[in-house]
DNA sequence: CATTTCTACTGTATCGTTACAGATTGCGTG
DNA sequence: CACGCAATCTGTAACGATACAGTAGAAATG
């Protein structure tokens, strides 16, 4: 856990073993430290022939800056924080952002820490700290409200950020969402090609913003394709048990629909064990859609119509936004919609 | 008596707003910077009084230690690195152990920073790379071999570790792992319970170290217990889609099993597709054992029988070893096994 | 020839923290 | 009364990088 050893003396030894620093190709290449960190990030009033050498002999040395000599100097972190809902997901949703994410971030100096928090509790905390210790040059946050709070805080503060999901409130932001309005229309359309036309849907909390772009396209799908809905009273966040049981009951009922919309993956699952507990077969008595955002669905029931979220691709356009928003770029320019695609269902 | 003292600098403006630094308490408090240092440190030489009154300030105004400063100075990071395979996974596997190990990590100054590698590249990369830019106090891996090299280079450096899986080459290190050959053992006796006698085992690639755990616990299983092998050549690495395919074939033919053995769950379901493919029905044709560190594989099919591995305490046992570790603890105290549970199947 | 203007480099201070080597004060001792 | 010694507290110099204000030398200008 300790690393220097080069005590009292003035210029600079090379020292073989220890990391290199500036000072040790100041050294090497008779160079002023000053010169060498100009010549590296390619000033305009640097020699290029000098350029040159500096650079050679940076990569013969395998120079790496000291990330904490940066930060503390400029104030730069290059670190991306990554605020994650510990309850948010059964499935390997997050896994598949932040792969998507490092994807982008391999290319570049900046790394990704995970800052979690339990959504019941404070929501702001985590954003607060990041922004009250500076621990960050960018944020992405997911689980976005339509006047979310977090997205005030960090506009105002100026801090750069994208969000998985849209506000609704007038503010201009970088984000990145999945169209679930199409979704849920073509959803109902699917249904009804089917000949469905009692239509229930499991929708999400109602607090986030999805929700209304879930049942807007829902609402309209039922109306251009002339379905109606059977109200289900429980959400994608409830417990897979409690989903099971209400669907159950649904299903039993003399009014049981005979198409449903699922918008969440782990829910489905959970719909699909009360469908079967109450005897009703997919594909026969009714046909279920759900969203994923990893293919497995199809593995359990073929008979479910899915439409695929692609996290991964998420991770990577908020990536990509966070940094551009870092380098400067509009906000307006760095927002993006992705559509559903409808893997041909085979497995 | 001629104290001339402070010249020059006139001490430091409170400047509102800023952050505050170890200079602004020391200007609240009228005592000198280091003074404020050593006390925060509760350091010996530093009066109880003195002491209280700094630690009063600090909390007021809320400081919180420049972590670029301290890591400038000190070498030490405050970062703890998680390496993860990004093929590793379909399921919430990795996102479980983040999440455990950042449970612990809340308590502390640590930070979690991912470090993401494709295991068909070059495993090493990210541990080098950690190594040699002193990028983090400790590292957490995963996908353990016999002999794996990073382990090695790990602990030729030095460097704090945990591993998620144990070795088998003579090396001391933290580990936490799951008892996979208890898992296989137990998974048999469940079977031949059932009236099983031959038994399929999908096993994991044999170059993870708990291959060779699954093994012993799956024959010396078969041995106690009276069953014989069939088998079964696909591992759990296998694309869903092939293992569906050779589970379908094999289900199909003369000797199929009467029983399975899986060892993963995402695995679990494609074995569970060919069953269903070939026509065959557990809980009728042939019993199925999982394990599975999510809850999923009941809501699926509730024949299935199920182990639970809970990633989330193996998070929380790395992290808490690591730390340990650092703070310089014996790597043979920081080892633990965790037992399979069976959870009651229904859900 | 003196002066300005470039071009190409360099020294110093600084970010926030801590290691280290002093200071200062009070007080008990011989 | 000088001395030693605790008990407290403090200034300085790093850690590695960069902003800023120079400087030296050569070339262009008047």
């Amino acid at each position: 856990m300790e690393n220097k050893g080069n005590f009292g003396q003035p210029a600079s030894a090379p020292t073989a073993r220890e990391r290199p620093t500036l000072k040790t190709i100041a050294f090497m290449t008779g160079l002023g430290v000053t010169t060498v960190s100009r010549a590296l990030k390619d000033a305009p009033d640097i020699g290029a022939e000098t350029k040159e050498r500096v650079r050679m002999v940076a990569r013969q040395l395998g120079y790496q800056p000291n990330r904490a000599g940066v930060r503390l100097r400029t104030g730069k972190t290059n670190v991306i924080a990554l605020v994650l809902s510990i309850d948010e997901e059964i499935m390997g949703f997050s896994s598949q952002m932040v792969f998507g994410i490092s994807e982008v971030l391999s290319g570049t100096p900046y790394h990704i820490v995970i800052t979690p928090h339990s959504h019941s509790k404070d929501p702001m905390q985590p954003v607060r700290y990041i922004l009250d210790t500076g621990s960050a040059d960018g944020v992405i946050i997911s689980r976005i409200e339509p006047d979310d709070p977090r997205v005030r805080l960090l506009t105002e503060r100026g801090m750069p950020f994208a969000t998985h999901g849209r506000t609704d409130a007038g503010l201009t932001h970088p984000f990145h969402d999945f169209d679930n309005e199409a979704f849920a229309h073509q959803a109902v359309e699917k249904l009804v090609k089917r000949g469905r036309r009692r239509i229930a849907l499991l929708q999400p909390p109602s607090k986030l913003t999805y929700y209304a772009h879930i049942r807007i396209g829902f609402q309209t799908g039922l109306h251009d394709y002339g379905a109606e809905e059977v109200p289900l009273r429980v959400n994608t966040d409830a417990p897979l048990a409690d989903i099971r049981d209400i669907v159950e009951v649904m299903m039993r009922s003399a009014n049981a629909p005979d198409g449903i919309v699922c918008s969440a993956g782990s829910a489905a699952i959970a719909v699909n064990a009360g469908i079967e507990a109450a005897g009703k077969a997919l594909g026969r008595d009714l046909d279920m859609v759900s969203k994923q955002s990893v293919p497995i669905l199809n593995w359990i029931r073929p008979e479910i119509i899915t439409a695929q979220e692609d996290v991964r691709q998420a991770g990577r356009e908020m990536a990509k936004a966070v940094i551009a928003r870092i380098d400067g770029v509009e906000p307006e320019l760095l927002q993006s919609v992705s559509q559903p695609t409808w893997p041909e269902s085979g497995r």
